[in-house]
DNA sequence: TATGGGGCTTCCCATCATGGGAAGGTCAAG
DNA sequence: CTTGACCTTCCCATGATGGGAAGCCCCATA
């Protein structure tokens, strides 16, 4: 199948693709005559894989080494286990980290009037805050 | 003061202020002799809101919003307040959607021996994806 | 006064993952 | 043979930031 087609069966876009082959993630299909990329059932599988890595949030590096377990028959489950554990801690102290912000926010919003007047603790807070020191 | 200090005290890089000086999100300060730009203890204060802005995960685009409301004493604290609670709603979406990540894996890595077995249900999990289209 | 070191200037490049689009070749259907 | 959809490569853009080179400037010290 060409790259349309394959792009369609895995979700990932043609353009993407040919990024993924460009950096090594993936191999070079065989081309056609007219030097389109070819590929095959496996292919799409592989493009799946990626695919879904991607949606849960690891980086191309850390889905090349999830592809590279995968691929290791005989690699130890520990070791997969312990990249995405990783990856886990990742994801929630990033999350932590946007929710804390969104806290401190909505803390500073309570307590602005919201109406036609001026005086807001939103932009008070931000004008007052100094770098690295607490509020000295 | 120089570039140094200013960024020292506002706790935003030289790289950043001049950056923030390019695409017209600060004013260019005045200049000595030799070219040097020279800032006033208000620049300073205004980087120190750009940086509390960012640091709240503002963009750019929404810290130059939130500049132009700060430099505007007659606005409605209604505006602030409405450009703050969008930002907070897409915080905590954000943070939702990592939190999902991070349980989606930690269900599948719960199921992962984590031994020497080369068995693991992520990669499988991974291998079996469909895009969009459940997993029919 | 000469020198050295640190700070300043501008300019270009890299990141990360992705999309847009141009210029041109190819293929299948009419 | 034309038309249109597809493919190719190549370059550019995003958002925010850092790295670093080449060259000028300023101050302190010898």
């Amino acid at each position: 199948m060409n790259i349309g087609e394959a792009s369609a069966r895995s979700g990932v876009s043609a353009k993407m693709i040919r990024y993924y082959e460009s950096i090594g993630l993936i191999e070079p299909p065989s081309r056609s005559a007219a030097q389109y990329r070819v590929y095959a059932d496996d292919d799409v599988h592989t493009l799946r894989f990626v695919r879904r890595a991607r949606d849960l949030g690891f980086s191309l590096e850390e889905t090349r080494a999830l592809l590279a377990l995968w691929r290791d028959r005989g690699r130890a489950s520990a070791d997969v286990k312990k990249l995405a554990m990783a990856h886990i801690n990742e994801l929630e102290a990033k999350a932590a980290a946007l929710k804390a912000m969104a806290d401190t926010l909505r803390h500073l919003a309570a307590h602005c009037h919201g109406d036609h007047r001026p005086d807001c603790p939103i932009l008070s807070d931000f004008a007052a805050a100094t770098p690295a020191r607490g509020k000295g």
